[in-house]
DNA sequence: AAATTTGGTTTATATTATAAACTTGTTTAT
DNA sequence: ATAAACAAGTTTATAATATAAACCAAATTT
């Protein structure tokens, strides 16, 4: 009846995040911060775990000398935020 | 643009439970137990956080010679429910 | 050249979820 | 009648998570 909802996607940050990128091509570290309001720590934490699950790649270059870190979501992550939200309509509706 | 989501209901087993509760004029400790799959323990430890918060109240009583624990949804805990509801689509449609 | 800002990472702490162990009482079988 | 198994939970301990605080290196500003 309750499907089980992917931990990974079930934290607010790291959802705000891949809700974030589902629509873009790509985002950097700073519009991602700036967009969740989270801090720099709890942001670089959560695209780190995001990144060893294989749902959003990390390039790190350069905009003039500044770092850039940039941030995609990979077909994975496109298919388990679908997943979470197919999952999540379950626990919403089931009062009908 | 991301709502901050209620701490209580975003938890798998309480948001499970809330969701039963929302649809029903109330459900004891067994069926919670049954619908949901959570451990005694575990769901015993969120019914009281529920009820702590007001979103839930618990009756204790007897089925024959068993005890029996009813619980119900508040209005307050509707409320909430609803709330979380709404603030939960921010995140799942900022890709539109 | 000192101070501040940018763009982060690492580490520590607080909170949460979950499971394991225990309790109390009831049925069922011997 | 008594032991074994079951029902309905609670309490306590452990593991996982989220979050914040502290730190770092390089660039920019004053």
């Amino acid at each position: 009846m309750f499907p089980k909802l992917d931990p990974l996607l079930h934290s607010e940050l790291r959802l705000a995040v891949m809700s974030i990128l589902a629509g873009v091509d790509e985002a950097d570290f700073t519009y991602l911060k700036k967009q969740t309001g989270a801090t720099s720590g709890n942001l670089s934490v959560q695209i780190d775990k995001l990144t060893a699950a294989g749902y959003i790649t990390v390039e790190k270059g350069f905009k003039g000398k500044m770092p850039r870190t940039t941030c995609r979501i990979t077909e994975a992550g496109q298919g388990a935020f679908s997943q979470y939200v197919e999952a999540l309509k379950e626990y919403l509706s089931a009062s009908k």
